[in-house]
Order: C-alpha cells, then sequence, then structure tokens
DNA sequence: TAGATTGTTAATCGATTAACAATC
DNA sequence: TAGATTGTTAATCGATTAACAATC
C-alpha cells in the first residue's frame, strides 16, 4: 500500500508532525492526538489523522498516537531512519550557533565537519567538531559521505561555495545567507527566511 | 477589486516573491520573468503571473516585470510598506548573528531592542543596538511599539519568555529554538525548523 | 457505561498545469 | 518582423473541512 512517492505537501507534513513528536517526548510526553499535533504546526486534525491513516492504522481511539511507535513509523514512510552526514560552512557567530545546538542532531543529522577560511580558526574545535580549511572541502565530501552543505557564511561568498559543493557532488543546500543561489536542477536549495514568514504573519495580523 | 483578504497560500508566496525581487534588485537588476522568479522560488511561473494579475496588470509581454515598480505594489497588496519594531531576545551568539544581518532589515523590519539577563552584557552595543535587561521587556514593547519578539535563547527559557511576549501584547513570535510554544490562538508562532526542511528534501533525493 | 479520539467518507475549495492568444 | 513573455482560460489534482460511525 502507498508505495508510490509522497507528494511534496505529505512529505513536508510528515516532517513537521516528526518535529513535533520528537519535541513531545523530549517534554516526557508518551502519547499525542492529533488535536494537540494541530496546536503546534496548523495543521488540521483531520488532515493529520488523514496522512497517517493512509500508511496504517497508527492510532487507538479515544486515547491518541503513542509518540514512540509514531515516530518510528513516520521515519520509515520518510526513510531517513539513519544517519546523514552534513557539512558546515563558516565558523563565525552562526555557524558556531548551529554546531552547538541540537537543531539538526535530533533529525539524524551529524555535523561531520566545519569548514572556514580563517587560518587562525582552522585546527580548533567547536564543540567536538574541529574546523578545517576551507580548501579540503571535496575532498572531505567524497571521504565523509556527505550529503548536505549548510552555508552560514556571508551573501557575497555563497554562490561561490554552492558552486564548489555542487562540483563536489553535494545535492542539498541550506542557505542561512539571503543570496538568490543559482544550481543545476537536481540540486534542492533551502533558503532559510525569517522575514518572509513575519511578512505574512504580519498581514493577518494587519487585517 | 480583490478587497477580500488573502487567502493563506497568496500571502506566503506574495512574500517570498518579495524577497527574491528585493535580492535580485541588489544584484543590480533591473527587471525580471515569471521565469526566473520561478527558479528561485520553486513556484510554477504560470502561478506566479497568476498571483500577480489578480491584483493589476504589472508585467510587459515579451520583457517581464519591471522590479522597483513590483515590489512597491506587493508590499501594498501585503500593507507592509512601513518599519516595524522587532524585539530580539538573546545575545549569545544566534543573537549576535541576527543582529548582525540584513535578513530582517532588508523587509522593513528594525530590531529596535536586544535582551539578556546576562549582567555583563547589559549595556553594551551589538551594532548600534544597546542590550537591555530582559525586566524592561514589558516597558520596552509598549514604548516602542514593538510588533514582534525573535527568540534567539535556550528551548528551556523559550516558553518563559513566550509567556512573557503575549502578556506584554506582541502578536508574532519567531522561536529559533526547537521549543515547541504554546501560545493563545490569536498569537502566532513561527518555529525555524532547518532540519525539517533537509528531512523532506533527502526523501526526495534518496527516491 | 460515558467520554474521547480515531479512521473514513463526501463535498468544497484552492493550487497546479498546459495551452495559447495578446502584445511588447 | 520575430522572439519572448504576459495575462487568462479550462481542466485536473490535491488540500481542506465537517460530519460521524467505530471503538478504545
Amino acid at each position: 500500500m502507498a508505495a508510490d512517492r509522497l507528494t511534496l505537501g505529505v512529505a513536508a507534513r510528515l516532517s513537521r508532525y516528526l518535529q513535533v513528536l520528537t519535541q513531545s517526548k523530549k517534554m516526557g510526553k508518551s502519547s499525542i492526538s492529533s488535536q494537540a499535533i494541530s496546536e503546534y504546526t496548523g495543521v488540521n486534525p483531520t488532515q493529520i489523522r488523514r496522512d497517517l491513516s493512509g500508511f496504517g492504522k497508527f492510532g487507538k481511539r479515544g486515547v491518541g498516537y503513542d509518540i514512540d511507535a509514531l515516530i518510528d513509523e513516520v521515519r520509515k514512510i520518510l526513510r531517513t531512519s539513519g544517519t546523514h552526514n552534513i557539512a558546515l560552512f563558516g565558523a563565525g557567530n552562526l555557524g558556531q550557533a548551529i554546531a552547538g545546538s541540537s537543531v539538526f542532531g535530533d533529525h539524524g543529522f551529524r555535523i561531520s565537519a566545519i569548514f572556514d577560511v580563517d587560518e587562525a580558526k582552522v585546527g580548533t574545535m567547536v564543540g567536538d567538531i574541529p574546523i578545517r580549511h576551507y580548501s579540503e572541502l571535496a575532498e572531505s565530501v567524497a571521504s565523509e559521505d556527505i550529503m548536505v552543505g549548510v552555508l552560514a557564511i556571508p551573501a557575497e561568498v555563497a554562490q561561490r561555495v554552492a558552486d564548489d559543493l555542487v562540483a563536489a557532488g553535494v545535492k542539498i543546500i541550506f542557505n542561512y545567507s539571503d543570496a538568490l543561489l543559482s544550481v543545476p536542477s537536481d540540486v534542492t536549495v533551502h533558503t532559510s527566511s525569517p522575514a518572509v514568514e513575519l511578512l505574512y504573519a504580519l498581514y493577518f495580523y494587519l487585517s
């Protein structure tokens, strides 16, 4: 059943449910209702139940969903049960903030390399991750099977690094700068745009 | 025409077009086609033209859209032409990275206050913004007409700050921690979840 | 049992897309 | 003129929602 590829919308929503489940587990809960997931994601509870019931009967009527079991099921559906290596570019304030947070680690992403061009930083550690020189990019991507590049660098150099990542074979880039990146069509770029989200939140607030 | 409230989808897409327009202008371009906007947003070019043509004939056939003029039009539609004040919580690595970037400023958001609880930081400056003590929150929100709170603080204290912001009357919160925040239904929370976006990018990459 | 919540149906609405005439 | 791109239509598909029986 449902052996087909997920639609983009379903995959995006399942990922968001997963985050709520992971965090709820951290907060000590063991089960959760579609209503509760809805409050944290803004997704209609009927749609949450619909999204999940397409893959099996994971819930208990009158009770809700067991969090541990549901995390396993959603990870299976998204096929992201393993660990995936990411490389972080830029060891400035933003890079260090990212390296020190659990925002990627909680979802099975491991920061396996941090790159910078500042010779003074190269060789030092951020937590337990050593900072390497940018010139080692291609080699590290290949030897550590890095699937994602995270750009915590100035907008002026973002395109250059994106080009080098593409040349090294990386297909997914997460861009914290506000630069617009041009990449081949088989490469996915996600740009962090907090202001964009605030803009439309503001619209609904002002209307 | 189209005096009704925008749907959530249209408002979200218009905000994203605005970011592409703003960045394209920075890069020195003066006009842009729906095809080019599509490449940077992933939104189908037909839909972009459709979204825009609902409000007027902004483009020139055979040429595209004038960037300056379109920025003005989209801002009018989103009713976000003015400047809006935001308060930043946390002057650590992440807070300093946000304060030092143009990610909010480019879209008419001004960081008018940074709060921290560390007495050693209070009174010092980040760029041209002074760090204030957290106890001044309510007073500052009222006196500076702050509409948005940005949380660059540990997950453990995020709910506490969210509660205080709600009590002070703030209706929009941008949350960089991975905490799940409970707020009244008239308050909007946006949580930055880079890992969530990577999760579903990975799904389509692995499939 | 009584209350709560899932799983599912059916109806509606908005998003998506291809196609193409209009026109710069 | 020729090429490019908008504005718009029509058709399809997925998202959204209310409602409610099933059942824990």
